[in-house]
DNA sequence: GCCGTTTTCGGCCCGACTGTTTTCAGTCG
């Protein structure tokens, strides 16, 4: 686990301790707040807190986070987390993750009922004396009884690869219903997360109860968790179909295979957009545009974004009309921003780059002064620019600098910009397809260059090839690029880093490839500071031009490697390396916010399908949706360059 | 615990839903 998650986790359970204890929310919320940032912070945060004044330029961290941040570098712990921990029971805390019952009650099973852990809980269930506490009821007990069954069966969340197929045949199925007039798919699936806890679909319809009877049978449904008017919630079987086995029958999951929870939601057309945004989130972008709303006099919810008039009943059922509501462009119009990308609503930035313009705005805003009882919510990195730094703040604290950017966000990286695939398998290792038919899909998908780039000879499981191996296929790979016209083939190969750096092939055999991908395959369990010295060994070898998957990672499998990521990227921006982001949906390594990292520190990147099979080209969307979640745009993704670029930049290393 | 262009105290985003209650607390997204 790399340092920051490791700190954001501790962060996250001072919070959750507080919660449980009673103390005021809104602390509970700072050290929450504070987590999720340390979490996507692209920089290691163990380097940035060697300078306490630039910790204290990160919006959401004050001076006693900026000392638990100080004190868990140095010491590796925080002893305020040790005292909370050490007046609550232990078994306590997992039941927060019981799904309905939050810290108010579980406090209350804990004070009135002597509750420590999942086992008296359900003694009090079980011998009904939880009845005779406040607030449950029957119903309240048979949800708490569901929830823990649920959570009994590993409730993880699932890889965006396989829950995304599951939400494009709803929507296409449901697109058919004559009745409906827009429908999509929002929450952290739109923004292109990693990895989903449920499928939100929203759809705007004249016929709600038609379309929520098609939702609930559907084929794929395997049970119905509720149906109301405008929400249906169900569990859908994923329809994982695996890659083929070399025999060529495809093996489907069977109907009895996991499920995941699918939310149909039924919004009025004239409020389109704002309920797009609304589901769509994050929470935090959410928060940070409705605290922009009130400094503008007025208000923002899922119907619309209406004036700020004080009364406490919502302005929509008061017949007020909104200002702007049915497309998200013009409610993020009138708020002073272009349309922002789903993948970059994680308040990670995306607001502040229009926060110098926007100021000004507030002047010129046609509407009512903000009330005095709302205070401005302007974030700390809106203050003055970072200027003359020196040292490792000066790059690090890259949300606080965000103002010095331009004011108009990136044009990030599409799909249709990819021209060039550089990490592939033939036969000749472990993947299905000939050189030939490898390089005649990547012509079909119109792209100018494809590297074959079959395993080295450690990879032994995936069938790797040794020296004359590798020779010969040199040779193959040069008559097939004789013969297929149209595409550029190149001879690589993705060359193992052994556990201590060095690479899997001499330099003079090396020399002989046009494209060299470095990437770790084995010993993915090392202590960070090995790790990070065998990827700066790779990265600085003169022959290497990407690193493939850097830490290794398999979602919900593995945590692969934990290197200090503030040295790779300045090593691979000063030697030219390409950092990959490997397109696999169980692999999406890079991450985003490694990505994000990369960037910040001016890297070039990579987005490769690291191709075995045919369908594998199809995963460069998620390489693609992770490449956007850390502002990536064309002109850094080596794979988007014209040929002429790419191969001055591959030859530049021979 | 953080924050500030009415600032060093007194606030802190918004609405739906649920289940328990007869007006609301707690949870969720």
């Amino acid at each position: 686990m790399s340092n920051n998650q490791e700190l954001a986790d501790r962060l996250a359970r001072i919070a959750r301790l507080q919660e449980l204890l009673g103390f005021d929310k809104f602390r509970a919320i700072s050290n929450e707040r504070a987590a999720r940032t340390v979490e996507g912070f692209p920089e290691d945060v163990i380097a940035l807190s060697k300078d306490r004044a630039a910790l204290l330029k990160i919006d959401g961290i004050g001076p006693k986070i900026a000392d638990k941040i100080i004190e868990f570098a140095t010491t590796g712990g925080i002893k305020e987390l040790d005292e909370l921990t050490a007046e609550v029971p232990a078994g306590l805390m997992p039941l927060l993750e019981l799904n309905g019952l939050g810290p108010k009650t579980v406090r209350m099973f804990w004070q009135d009922a002597g509750v420590t852990d999942l086992a008296s809980l359900r003694k009090i269930i079980a011998d009904g004396s939880i009845l005779n506490l406040p607030r449950m009821g029957a119903k309240a007990v048979e949800k708490i009884v569901a929830s823990i069954a649920m959570i009994e069966e590993g409730d993880k969340r699932l890889a965006l690869g396989l829950a995304l197929p599951v939400a494009e045949a709803f929507v296409a199925q449901l697109k058919k219903h004559k009745s409906v007039k827009q429908i999509a798919y929002a929450g952290s699936m739109r923004r292109g997360k990693d990895t989903i806890g449920d499928i939100d679909i929203l759809v705007a319809t004249s016929d709600a109860a038609g379309v929520a009877e098609a939702f609930r049978t559907m084929p794929q449904v395997r049970h119905i968790l509720a149906s109301g008017e405008t929400r249906s919630s169900v569990r859908a079987a994923l329809k994982y179909v695996e890659p083929p086995p070399a025999d060529g029958t495809t093996i489907i999951a069977p109907v009895t295979g996991p499920t995941v929870q699918v939310d149909l939601k039924v919004v009025p057309l004239e409020s389109w957009g704002a309920a797009l945004m609304y589901f769509t989130g994050s929470k935090e972008h959410n928060v940070r545009l409705r605290e922009r709303a009130l400094r503008m006099g007025l208000t923002l919810n899922e119907y619309g974004l209406f004036p700020d008039d004080d009364e406490k009943e919502p302005p929509h059922k008061r017949g007020i009309k909104s200002i702007a509501s049915s497309t998200e462009e013009e409610i993020y119009a009138k708020l002073g921003f272009n349309w922002i990308p789903p993948e970059l609503r994680e308040d990670r930035g995306e607001l502040d780059i229009f926060a110098l313009a926007s100021s000004e705005d507030d002047a010129a805003a046609e509407t009512k002064p903000a009330k005095t009882s709302k205070k401005s919510a302007t974030s700390k990195s809106t203050k003055e620019p970072a200027k003359g730094k020196k040292g490792p703040a000066a790059a690090a604290p890259a949300i606080a600098t965000a103002a010095a950017a331009p004011r108009v966000l990136p044009r990030l990286i599409e799909l249709a910009d990819i021209k060039a695939e550089l990490h592939s398998h033939t036969t000749a290792s472990d993947g299905e397809m000939s050189i030939v038919e490898l390089a005649t899909r990547a012509k079909a998908r119109g792209f100018h260059t494809i590297a074959v780039t079959d395993h080295s000879k450690s990879s032994a499981i995936a069938n790797g090839l040794s020296v004359e191996r590798l020779l010969r296929h040199i040779d193959a790979i040069r008559e097939a690029a004789s013969k297929v016209e149209g595409i550029t083939i190149l001879a690589g190969s993705e060359v193992d880093i052994l556990a201590d750096g060095r690479l899997d092939y001499d330099d003079e055999v090396l020399a002989k490839l046009d494209v060299v991908v470095a990437s770790p395959h084995a010993s993915l369990a090392q202590d960070p500071k090995v790790a990070t010295a065998r990827l700066l060994k790779a990265v600085r070898h003169p022959l290497v031009h990407i690193l493939g998957h850097p830490t290794g990672r398999l979602i919900n499998k593995r945590a692969g490697l934990s290197p200090d990521f503030s040295e790779l990227y300045s090593a691979a921006k000063e030697h030219n390396v390409a950092l990959e982001i490997n397109a696999h949906w169980m692999r999406l390594d890079l991450r985003d916010a490694h990505v994000k990292g990369a960037i910040d520190a001016g890297c070039n990147l990579a987005i490769d399908c690291d191709v075995h099979y045919p369908g594998d080209f199809d995963n460069l969307r998620y390489g693609i949706t992770t490449g956007r979640r850390g502002w990536l745009t064309p002109e850094r993704c080596v794979n988007a360059w014209t040929a002429a670029d790419l191969h001055a930049w591959l030859k530049s290393k021979r």
